[in-house]
DNA sequence: ATTCTGACGTGGG
DNA sequence: CCCCACGCCAGAA
């Protein structure tokens, strides 16, 4: 029989949730994205849900900073998913950013962009 | 199969 | 600035 036919899958062995993963781990310390910054990174812009799905599917990996990543309004609306109910704002605060009721100061400055950066 | 939800984004008022 | 509605894709019931 034929020799291994490399099966179904040929190409891209990581998954749309890696991919993600690997952004999330390029952002620099004490800076913060968005969701749809990175969706459209990956050429899925209209899959920004999935971005956060992704993260909550990663199961509060210490190799994915997701307390950097945030929604376009610069709201830690992902901290209801951290252990602690305020964990992801002592990240942030702890990398220099300020936080205050779940929104970040500065956000447009603090913002890193995959696509204006990478 | 259908239905609903969700760590989102955009557009209109 | 806020509020509302729609689109979007994936997974759970």
């Amino acid at each position: 029989m034929g020799v291994n036919n490399n099966d179904t899958r040929s190409d891209s062995d990581i998954s749309f949730f890696d991919k993600v993963y690997e952004v999330a781990k390029l952002i620099p310390y004490g800076r913060v994205t968005s969701y749809g910054a990175i969706a459209k990174y990956l050429g899925a812009a209209r899959s920004a849900r999935m971005v956060g799905w992704a993260m909550n599917a990663c199961g509060n990996r210490d190799d994915v900073p997701a307390h950097r990543v945030v929604n376009r309004k610069g709201i830690l609306t992902g901290k209801h998913h951290f252990k602690g109910t305020n964990l992801m704002q002592q990240l942030l605060e702890n990398e220099g950013v300020e936080v205050v009721d779940n929104q970040i100061i500065d956000f447009e400055k603090l913002f890193w962009d995959p696509m204006k950066e990478l």
